[in-house]
DNA sequence: CGATAAAGTTAAGGACCCTTACCAAGGTCG
DNA sequence: CGACCTTGGTAAGGGTCCTTAACTTTATCG
C-alpha cells in the first residue's frame, strides 16, 4: 500500500523488530483503547475495561493520558439501569484533519474532514488547467481555500491524500502513465505540492482509491475481496483485498487496459475497447451522429434508438469480458461497476450477468457504484484517515 | 491464508485486541529473540542484545528461558578479535517437525522436515488409489512410514499441511472443484486425516503452495508479486503478494482455468485450451498419432517433428495469453512456468515472451520452475513451517 | 432508609525491563 | 610477567506498568 506513497510520514509502521520495553508497553494500551472508542464511538472506562480486559485502573489512567493529548474528551454522562453515573468518553473527532484530493481530467475535488471522516469543508472546481504548473497551482490554490472554509489551522492538517490517473513512481518522485494529464508524469511536481501545502502527501491512482473509497463508505462493506472497475475516460481496477490495497510490483495491479482483447480483427488493448471513448465509437459506426457523450448515448438507448442500443449492448458484452477475466485471476466477492459509465449502469448491469454466464462459471457479486463521482475523493480521504490516525497518536507521545 | 486451513490449531493467530499485559512483554520479547537468531543462524548473548536493543541482562533471562524450554541451545563458542571467549546459541531445530503432503494425481509425495526445514524422511509413492478411501489410507500410511523412517516420536510432528488439487471448503469441511480424484471431494475426509495422523492438518491448493515454494526455496526468492503457472493436468495459478498467498474471497483465485478464451469459435474454458491434454490434442490434430503425452510432444518438437513443433508453437501463444491477462490483473515481478509443461520449458520460454511483446506492454519476467515436481511439496513444507514455528513457541508458555 | 449494583478510586504487590556497576576471560604491550 | 584494553556475562537496585483487592461514590429499588 505504501509502495505508491511520497513521503511516507515517518515510521508510522511498526517496526516489528523493535525490542517491548514498557514504554510501549503502555502505548500499545493506549492505542488498543483508543481504537476500541472509536469502534464503539462512546464509552465508559469501566466499559473500555471489560471490552479490552485491562483492568479499570489501567484504563483510568491511559485515558486521563489521552485526554490530556488532546484525543479523547467526556462528551456526557449516561446513567445506567441502577448503579452509579458512567462518565462517557469519545475520541475527539478534531484531533487531527486530513486532506483528499481527487485530480479528474475535467473536476477536481478537494475535502477536508476530521478524524471522524466528517466533512469539515469541500470544493468541487473545474480543472482547466493545460499545464502540470497551473493545475499544481489550482490544486494548491484550492486547497488552501478549503482549508481556510473549515475555519482551521493548517497545521492541523496533519496529512494528504491525492488521487490521480497513473501510477506514482516514489522511487523517481514522479507520475507515470498519466495520459489524459499533460506535463504532471515530471518529476518534483508532487514534492512541490506537499512543500506548499506542508504535509505529507501520498498519491494513488485513481482506480485504486475509488475501491478503497467503496470498500469503506459504499458498496464494498465487508468485502473479502473487491475489485472495482473504472470506466471512463480511461479503463481502470482497483483491488482492495482484506481492507488493504494490492498495487502488485509496480503499482501497476488493476491496469486491465492492457488485457489483451481479441475481439478485433488484430489484438488491441482492452482499453481501447471499453472505455467510454469506445461506446461512442460503437455507437457512431451503428448509425449515431452529432456531438455524442458517452451520457448521450446510454440516453438514447434508453429512448430506445436502435444504434444505441446496440452499441450498449457490445459494451455489456465488453464488460462481461473484464469481469470475467477479473474473476478468474481475483475471485472477488464483489465487482463494483463505477467512473463516467456509472452513468449507464442500469442498461449495463443486466446484460453484463447475462453474458457473464456463457463466459465463465465464477459468477462474483455485481454492484454499481454507491458513491459514483466522489468514490475517488472519498478512497483518498479514508486512506489519509488511516494513517493519520497512526499518525496523531504517535505525535502525541512524541509531544508529551 | 487460513481461509483454506482446516483445524486453524488454536489461536495462532495474534488477536490484536487482547490486552498488553506484562505476560505478553515478556513473551513478545522472547519472540522477537528467536526469530532474530533465526534469522542470524547462531549470536551470542551480547550480539543478539546489540541486535534488538534489549538489555544484556533481559536478553540472558529470556534466552535461558528459552533455552530452558527447549526452542534453543548452546553450539560452541566463539573468540571474537580481541575479547572473552562468547558463547554462542542457536535455534533447536529439532524442537518441532512439521508433515508436507503434496497429493498428486499420479504422484503421492510426503516429506517430514525440522524447523530448520531440512528434510528427515521422504517418500515418493504411486498414487495407484481409485477411491477416496484408499487414498486417505495411503496418505496415512505413508505418512506414518515417514515420520518411522526419521525415527521421531509421531508427536514430535506438531503440524501438517497437505497440498491437493481444488480448493478447501473450511464450512463444509471438504475439497471442492477436486475433478481429478475421485471421490476426494467427500466431506470429513480431511478431518479423519488429521484425526488418524494425530496432528493439525491445513489444506491448500496445489497451484498456491507451489508459488509458495517456489518463492521460499526456489526461483521466486525476494520477489514483491510472484505468480506460478501450474500447467499440467489441468491448469491453475498460485499467487504470492509479499510473501503472503492471496486466495481471494473463496480461495479461488488463481482458477485461471475459468478465463474466458475467445480464440475458437465459441467460447470454452482457458484450461481446456492450455493444459497438457491440450497439447497432446493440438499435435494429433497437426497429424501426430499413437499414444501421445505432453512430454512426447516437446520431446518430438525438440527432434523437429512438424506437427509437435506446431502444437507447441500453439501453446507458447496460449501460455502467453494466459501470461498477459495475470500481467494485466496483478503486476506481478516474476511468473514462474511450471507443472507438467514445465519439461517443454526450455521450447516454450522464447516463443511465450516473443508472443508476450505483441499482446501487452507489461513484460514482467518470466522464469521455469526451479523446484519442478518438488515446488507443491516444498510449498506445503514452507507453509506448515511457518505456523509450526508460532505453534511451538505458543505452546512452550502453555507447557512453563 | 438500607440493600444492591455499578462506576470509579486508592493502595499494595508483582512482573518485567533497564541502568549501573561489577566480574571474567582472553589478548596486547611495556 | 603483569597492567591494560576489550568484550561477554552477571548482580543489584530502581522505575514503570499492570493487576488484585479493597473501598468510595452514586444511582435504583423495595
Amino acid at each position: 500500500m505504501d509502495e505508491n506513497g511520497a513521503m511516507p510520514a515517518g515510521d508510522v509502521i511498526e517496526q516489528p523488530d523493535r525490542p517491548w520495553n514498557r514504554g510501549l508497553l503502555r502505548r500499545t494500551n493506549e492505542r488498543l483503547l483508543l481504537d476500541r472508542l472509536r469502534a464503539l464511538g462512546t464509552a465508559s472506562r469501566a466499559q473500555l475495561a471489560r471490552e479490552t480486559g485491562l483492568s479499570k485502573p489501567t484504563v483510568s489512567t491511559a485515558l486521563a493520558s489521552l485526554a490530556a493529548a488532546g484525543l479523547v474528551h467526556e462528551v456526557g454522562t449516561l446513567t445506567p439501569e441502577r448503579g452509579r453515573t458512567a462518565v462517557l468518553y469519545a475520541p475527539d473527532p478534531a484531533a487531527g484533519y486530513v486532506l483528499g484530493v481527487d485530480i479528474g481530467r475535467t473536476w477536481l475535488r478537494v475535502a477536508v474532514v476530521d478524524l471522524d471522516g466528517a466533512v469539515a469543508a469541500r470544493a468541487d472546481v473545474r480543472n482547466r488547467a493545460r499545464t502540470s504548473t497551473a493545475l499544481a497551482g489550482l490544486v494548491v490554490d484550492t486547497a488552501r481555500r478549503v482549508i481556510a472554509d473549515a475555519a482551521l489551522d493548517p497545521a492541523a492538517v496533519v496529512h494528504g491524500v491525492v488521487g490521480t490517473p497513473g501510477v506514482y513512481d516514489p522511487a523517481r518522485r514522479r507520475v507515470r502513465y498519466a495520459a489524459h494529464l499533460p506535463g504532471w508524469g515530471r518529476a518534483g511536481i508532487v514534492d512541490r505540492l506537499g512543500e506548499e501545502l506542508g504535509m505529507p502527501l501520498e498519491v494513488h491512482n485513481d482506480a485504486n482509491l475509488a475501491a478503497l473509497g467503496e470498500y469503506t463508505y459504499g458498496a464494498g462493506a465487508g468485502s473479502r475481496l473487491l475489485a472495482y472497475l473504472l470506466i471512463g475516460t480511461g479503463l481502470g481496477m482497483g483491488v482492495v483485498a482484506e481492507g488493504r490495497l494490492c498495487t502488485g510490483a509496480h503499482g501497476l495491479a488493476g491496469e486491465i487496459g492492457f488485457l489483451p482483447w481479441p475481439g478485433g480483427p488484430k489484438p488491441e488493448r482492452l482499453e481501447d475497447a471499453v472505455s467510454g471513448v469506445a461506446v461512442v465509437a460503437a455507437a457512431r459506426r451503428f448509425g449515431m451522429s452529432g456531438r455524442l457523450t458517452a451520457k448521450a448515448v446510454f440516453d438514447a438507448a434508453r429512448l430506445g434508438v436502435p444504434a444505441a442500443v446496440r452499441a450498449v449492448e457490445l459494451e455489456a458484452e465488453r464488460v462481461a469480458y473484464t469481469v470475467a477475466a477479473a474473476a478468474a485471476v481475483l475471485d472477488p466477492d464483489l465487482i463494483v461497476l463505477g467512473g463516467g459509465v456509472g452513468q449507464g449502469v442500469d442498461l449495463l448491469l443486466g446484460p453484463v450477468r447475462e453474458h457473464l454466464r456463457a463466459l465463465t462459471p465464477l459468477r462474483p457479486r455485481i454492484a454499481p457504484s454507491r458513491l459514483g463521482e466522489d468514490a475517488v475523493l472519498l478512497g483518498a480521504v479514508a486512506t489519509a484517515l488511516d494513517t493519520a490516525r497512526d499518525l496523531v497518536f504517535e505525535h502525541r507521545t512524541a509531544g508529551t
